[in-house]
DNA sequence: TAAATTCCTGACTAAATTAGTCAGGAATTA
DNA sequence: TAATTCCTGACTAATTTAGTCAGGAATTTA
C-alpha cells in the first residue's frame, strides 16, 4: 500500500469518468484539460488502469475511455494498487538477521496495519463517492460551463 | 495525506521505541541496525519526529529515544503527517478555471476520501498494534537474540 | 576531569520516482 | 479520406527519497 500524487490522479481521473459514465466516454485530453495533469502522463496511467481491467479505451472520434465494470465494483484499492507500485517490506525479511530467519516484529506490526489500510480502501468503491444527492446537477453546470462534451454531444 | 517508504520507516521506529518503552529509551543505532535503515536518514526522521512533540531524544551514553507522550496518544496518522509531507490539493482550484473558481468536483470528492481516510487514521493509536497479547514475549525473545540492550542493561 | 556515548545539525551527493515531452502508429467515425 | 482518439515506447526534467559526511552539544561513567 503506497499513497502519492500518482494515485490521486488516478482516483480523481476514475472519478471523472463514473460521473459522467451515462453521458458517454470521456476523453484524456477533457480530464488532462480539468485536472490540470499532462496529456502523455495521463497515458501512462490509463495504460495501467486498462491493463488492470478498470478501464477501457474507446478509438475514434467520440471515443475516449469508459468504466470496464460497474462503478460499484470498483474499489479505492483496486485504483491504487493498480497505479501506485506497492512498497515492499522485505528491507529487513530479506536478509533475515533480525528474528532468526522470521520478519522483524515491527515489521509484522506494519503489515497488520497497511492489511487494516487496505481493507479500508476495498470497501470505499467508486460509486459511493459519485452517486451522491446534488453531484449529478453540479457534474451538469460544470459540464457546461466548461464546454465539455457540447461540441460534439449538440451535433448528434 | 500521502503514504512512502518514508512513513513507514518512521511508523515501525516509532512502534520499536513504544515496544520498549518500559525498558528505556531506544538508540537510533538499534533501530537502523534492526531495520535496515541508515543512520542519518533516521536523524533526518527523527528531527521532524521530535519538532512534532512525538518523541524525544536523551543524550548520552544509555540515551536514546522515548515517546513524547503516551502511546494510546499518538495516532498512526500523527506519525505519517509528521514526516510525509501532504499532497496539494490545489492544481486546478489555484487556477480556478473549472468550476467558476470553486475547485472542480472531482477535486473535492478526492478531498472527501482523503478525509475519511485520515480519520481512520487518527482512530489507529500506537498502542493497539503494540500492546496485544503474545507480543511482550516476541519482544524479549528477539532482544535476546538481537542483544539489543543486554550490553549495556546487565552492567547496571 | 576525561572519555565515551548519543543526540543533533547542516550541507552535500546518489538513486529512485514522478511528471512531462516527443514521435509515431492503430482503430474508429464521419 | 480525413479527423479523432487511443496506444506505445523511448527519452528527459524535476522532485523526492535515501544515504554520506563532518562536526558539535549534552550527558553519563570512570
Amino acid at each position: 500500500m503506497k499513497l502519492s500524487t500518482k494515485g490521486r490522479y488516478a482516483v480523481t481521473a476514475m472519478m471523472d469518468i463514473a460521473l459522467h459514465e451515462k453521458v458517454g466516454p470521456v476523453t484524456l485530453a477533457d480530464i488532462s484539460q480539468c485536472q490540470g495533469i499532462s496529456l502523455s502522463y495521463l497515458e501512462q496511467l490509463f495504460s495501467k488502469l486498462r491493463r488492470s481491467g478498470l478501464v477501457k479505451g474507446v478509438r475514434g472520434p467520440g471515443g475516449g475511455y469508459r468504466l470496464a465494470k460497474p462503478a460499484q465494483d470498483i474499489s479505492m484499492a483496486d485504483i491504487i494498487d493498480s497505479v501506485d507500485e506497492t512498497l515492499d517490506l522485505t528491507k529487513c525479511g530479506g536478509k533475515g538477521n533480525c528474528n532468526n530467519g522470521e520478519k522483524c516484529l515491527t515489521h509484522k506490526l506494519w503489515h497488520d496495519l497497511t492489511q487494516d489500510l487496505h481493507k479500508f480502501l476495498s470497501d470505499i468503491k467508486l460509486d459511493q463517492y459519485v452517486n451522491r444527492p446534488q453531484i449529478s446537477d453540479l457534474v451538469k453546470k460544470q459540464d457546461v460551463q466548461y464546454g465539455r462534451f457540447l461540441s460534439r454531444r449538440s451535433a448528434a
